[in-house]
DNA sequence: GGAAGAATCAAACGAACGTTTGAATGAATC
DNA sequence: GATTCATTCAAACGTTCGTTTGATTCTTCC
């Protein structure tokens, strides 16, 4: 039984391990396991488990980058001074919208990406390229524009903000059971709440001296 | 030659390394190397590799919490309404004393805390106690009095949002150069940052339907 | 149907892992 | 000085790790 695309399948159960155990917790075997192929598989077909993370992270990261870019073509095509909130949802919004059906709520995704904005190791970091950085940066200015009496510092901090509360969005935080509130955020309900969060979060008077 | 205080100074190698390259990715011969022990001085002072983990975790987790029920006490002894802002200082500020001299800036204890918020392996979750619970849900109960328009999942949200801005608070988000801002922040810089973009964040009105 | 290339497979490689062991060392008590 | 207990040590345990190998299957095209 040959399967079509054991490319693809690897690349899902790696994807699943990676946000589950992290890099070195997600062994080799484990992913082929799950994914239902030979051992040998990933080196074949990626050459080596640190290039499997590689093109893992560069296809939860590449539609993020790619939404956030177009959305900021389509907000500055329409005027060219945005608001905060239009910033917020425009960079944030694309953040949620990766989360996607399978993925327990958006709680893999959210692992995942929270484990590459904390792991200092040589192999989370591999995967960044020009386009991340000219996306940001582009923001970076917009924002300043929209909030100008905010130092550079504390906009670079706020910005960071918002992939935080991205990041942390839907892990379970406690392990506990929740105080008296109910289910966790599903659908929108996390997103839309986010963009509020942030959005008063980022227009905030600078913090005085 | 017999150093005074083996225990303490795996206890601090182990906070590196775990903080660093996860449980997982720390090994007991890095830590013991690195703390200038022997291989065996784990398994002697602490039982196991998940036995030293939950001790180092105890050790960062502890005085936070402490200091938020301090805190919350001294608060609730002054006034019985406390406002949003006084709520945001009293829960996120130990959230930032916990980044010590020797903490490279605060980024070891904040990717510590990133680990153990986002990792759901039995190793990381072993820690927690009733205090911690209790601690957390007093906060809710003052917020959701101070928040009486806010839902209590919306609620929810954003205090996991303040864990949030906290754990990610200096870890080094992109690898790349900062875009033009200078060093990352110092000393109060942040802790006084993320007050104001927190306070800003909770005292939000309510996602409208 | 047979050659050719891509893909998969079982098996093994050395290295590193967490843990255990039993002897060697240190300091305190008698 | 001998005894005792806590601590440190080098060495080895079995397991799991990422990777490599060489044969085997599947697919494709002539």
């Amino acid at each position: 039984m040959a399967s079509p695309n054991t490319r693809a399948q690897i690349l899902d159960a790696a994807e699943h391990l990676f946000a589950e155990r992290g890099f070195r917790g997600a062994s080799v075997r484990a992913i082929t396991d799950l994914a239902g192929a030979n051992l040998a598989a990933v080196a074949y077909h990626f050459g080596s488990k640190a290039e499997l993370l590689a093109a893992v992270v560069r296809r939860v990261v590449e539609p993020i980058n790619d939404a956030q870019r177009t959305r900021f073509d389509t907000l500055l095509a329409r005027t060219p001074e945005p608001t905060v909130t239009e910033l917020v949802e425009a960079f944030a919004g694309p953040l949620f919208d990766g989360m996607r059906a399978g993925d327990e709520g958006g709680a893999r995704t959210s692992r995942l990406i929270m484990r590459i904005l904390g792991d200092p190791a040589e192999e989370m970091r591999a995967w960044t390229g020009s386009d991340e950085d000219a996306v940001r940066e582009r923001y970076l200015t917009a924002f300043r524009r929209a909030l100008p009496d905010l130092s550079p510092e504390e906009l670079w901090f706020r910005m960071r903000g918002i992939l935080a509360v991205a990041a942390v969005d839907r892990v379970e935080v406690y392990n506990r059971q929740l105080p008296d509130c109910v289910s966790p955020a599903v659908g929108d309900d996390a997103r839309r709440w986010a963009i509020t969060f942030l959005t008063a979060a980022m227009s905030a008077p600078p913090t005085g001296t």
